[in-house]
DNA sequence: TGGGCTTGCGCC
DNA sequence: AAAGGGCGCAAGCCCA
């Protein structure tokens, strides 16, 4: 059964949908989360416009649901899906499911055709109808020609957009008396105001000294390239790397200036003030945030959080973490994706990179890994683009699928991940004529490849998140099974990182966790691929603080 | 003063 | 050693 949710002028209404698409109902829920308690044993399925504005009143009042289906989400999908590309909802012009995240919250006005149960699957909502919506979402999995394919992303997708809101509900522990700890060990103890901390001020006396420099601020570019050219120093850039190539006694103490005021800048006690509260750090999670699938964040750079600082990560007194991350997952994915069994072999033993350097391609485990990396990002120069024939020639059908992926980007065609979501339209670079000047080709030629690389790595990167999301899903589910206590009192999602789950649990439970890790990478290993003989192990670690892991 | 752009760097 | 994919954020900088 379905359940569709809607609000009508600060009104609540649910419409209940058999399997088969039947009306059975339709009331006025004057208690959303008695109303949520009340059905939820019935393992209904909710359908919402946006699981980020219902599921957290509901966590709040705490009550879990088991499944959703996230229409916002879903409809980025099924709209730009090669797998749906004829279905009404993919012909239709944009609409209000189309607007960014904020925008889709249904008015419709008083007397508009809301939940008109005989909706035609061709029409188009003018109004952000939910249950239009699911009709004609419906229509475009049931007329796609693998209904399992999509369907699997769409329920994936959605599951994800309830672990967010979890996620963000249960805070990832962070101790602020550790955290400054770090810092006054790093940077000094915390200055008033916005003055610099005592070790980065002396850091900066040396620089300035060492370049004959009094008054230069490193955070400048500008400033900064001035004065390392008056010191005959010339560079392009003032990037770190490119500062390395450098032989100058100033070199030393600026780099190390700019590694403590990134530090300071990034993840300092403000970012401490105003992130962490009550010994949780609460980022807002963003399911489907980038066009490859992955999540994005927004407030705290949780997806960037610095090994530095991720000793202030400590469990709660008698738990743990258990944290677990899945080797070399986009090789391995690749190595799925394109039924390349040779690769899939050489990563059967664990280490895919060794397995690469077994099987006779290259000599070194890092030639394996710059080599690889190389195949999905596209490098065509440097040593990763010398070693591009021989894995090429080792595993020509893993590198054909990149390579056809990215011709494909310079052809300007869509391409699409295992389970069917699709990279954005590009262009016809190649669109130029004679009258053009030879400057406008190869700038037209350079984009053209540029988008080849771009959608070379969409269908790797694409896949990878969808295995994650599967496993994610798959954990959540298995953590219910484990143990029906309360999300925050039994073991739980708190963090994420595209390939890398962290859950913090009570300490007499890691043993089972770890196991029910390991087994929901395997399931998610069949959603995609079946019974392709595909394995994605898992580096588990059982820790007091996330940076003792790796 | 505030918005938008660039630069640089953290993560995968 | 620094090429090649995806992000978010802070600071400087420029301009209205």
């Amino acid at each position: 059964m379905f359940i569709v949710l809607a609000r009508v002028d600060s009104r609540t209404m649910a419409a209940k949908i058999s399997d088969d698409g039947g009306a059975l109902g339709i009331e006025y829920v004057s208690d959303l989360a008695e109303f949520v308690r009340k059905e939820e044993p019935q393992h209904p399925r909710w359908v919402w416009d946006d699981t980020s504005t219902w599921y957290p009143e509901l966590l709040a009042a705490g009550i879990r649901i088991e499944r959703c289906f996230d229409l916002r989400l879903c409809h980025a999908i099924l709209r730009s899906s090669a797998l749906t590309a004829e279905s009404a909802l993919a012909t239709a012009p944009q609409g209000v499911w189309d607007a960014p995240a904020s925008v889709v919250t249904p008015r419709p006005e008083r007397g508009a055709a809301l939940f008109d149960l005989d909706v035609d699957p061709g029409a188009v909502p003018v109004l952000a109808d939910p249950l239009a919506e699911f009709t004609l979402q419906r229509a475009a999995v049931a007329g796609s020609a693998e209904p399992g394919r999509i369907g699997r992303l769409l329920a994936a997708e959605s599951a994800g957009a309830l672990i967010a809101a979890e996620m963000r509900f249960a805070g990832l522990p962070w101790r602020a008396d550790a955290h400054d700890a770090i810092l006054t060990s790093i940077l000094g103890s915390r200055p008033l105001e916005s003055a610099r901390p005592q070790k980065l001020q002396e850091i900066l006396e040396i620089v300035r000294e060492k370049l004959e420099s009094p008054d230069l601020n490193p955070d400048s570019p500008a400033d900064l390239l001035r004065a390392l050219g008056v010191a005959g120093l010339q560079v392009a850039s003032t990037r770190s790397w490119e500062l390395k190539q450098l032989k100058h006694p100033a070199i030393a103490p600026l780099l190390e200036y700019k590694k403590l005021a990134r530090l300071l800048s990034a993840n300092g006690w403000h970012w401490l003030d105003t992130w962490v509260v009550n010994g949780r750090f609460r980022p807002d999670y963003v399911p489907g945030g980038v066009v490859t699938g992955r999540w994005a964040t927004s407030g705290g750079g949780a997806l960037q959080l610095p090994k530095q600082v991720r000793g202030a990560v400590i469990a709660d007194e008698g738990w743990k973490f258990v944290v677990a991350d899945a080797s070399q997952l986009e090789p391995r994915i690749l190595a799925a994706m394109a039924g390349d069994r040779g690769m899939v072999e050489a990563g059967a033993t664990g280490d895919l990179y060794a397995g690469i350097v077994a099987s006779g391609a290259v000599e070194t485990r890092d030639q394996a890994k710059i080599a690889m990396l190389g195949a999905m990002y596209g490098a065509t120069t440097g040593e990763s683009g010398r070693l591009m024939p021989r894995l090429s020639q080792a595993y020509p059908r893993a590198i054909a699928k990149v390579e056809e992926a990215a011709r494909a980007g310079e052809r300007g065609e869509v391409v699409t991940t295992q389970l069917g979501r699709s990279s954005p339209p590009g262009q016809r670079f190649e669109g130029w004529n004679e009258a053009r000047s030879e400057a406008d080709t190869s700038r037209a030629r350079e984009r053209s490849r540029a988008w080849g690389r771009f959608t070379r790595n969409f269908i790797v990167q694409g896949t990878a998140a969808e295995w994650a999301l599967c496993w994610m899903a798959s954990i959540r589910r298995r953590l219910g099974e484990l143990d029906d206590r309360w999300l925050t009192d039994a073991p739980h999602l708190v963090f994420f990182l595209h390939d890398e789950v962290v859950v913090h649990t009570p300490a007499e439970l890691t043993v089972p966790v770890s196991v029910l890790l390991a087994d929901a990478a395997a399931e998610a290993g069949r959603l995609l691929f079946g019974e392709l003989p595909v394995t994605f192990p898992l580096t588990i670690a059982t820790v007091d603080n996330y940076g003792e892991a790796k």
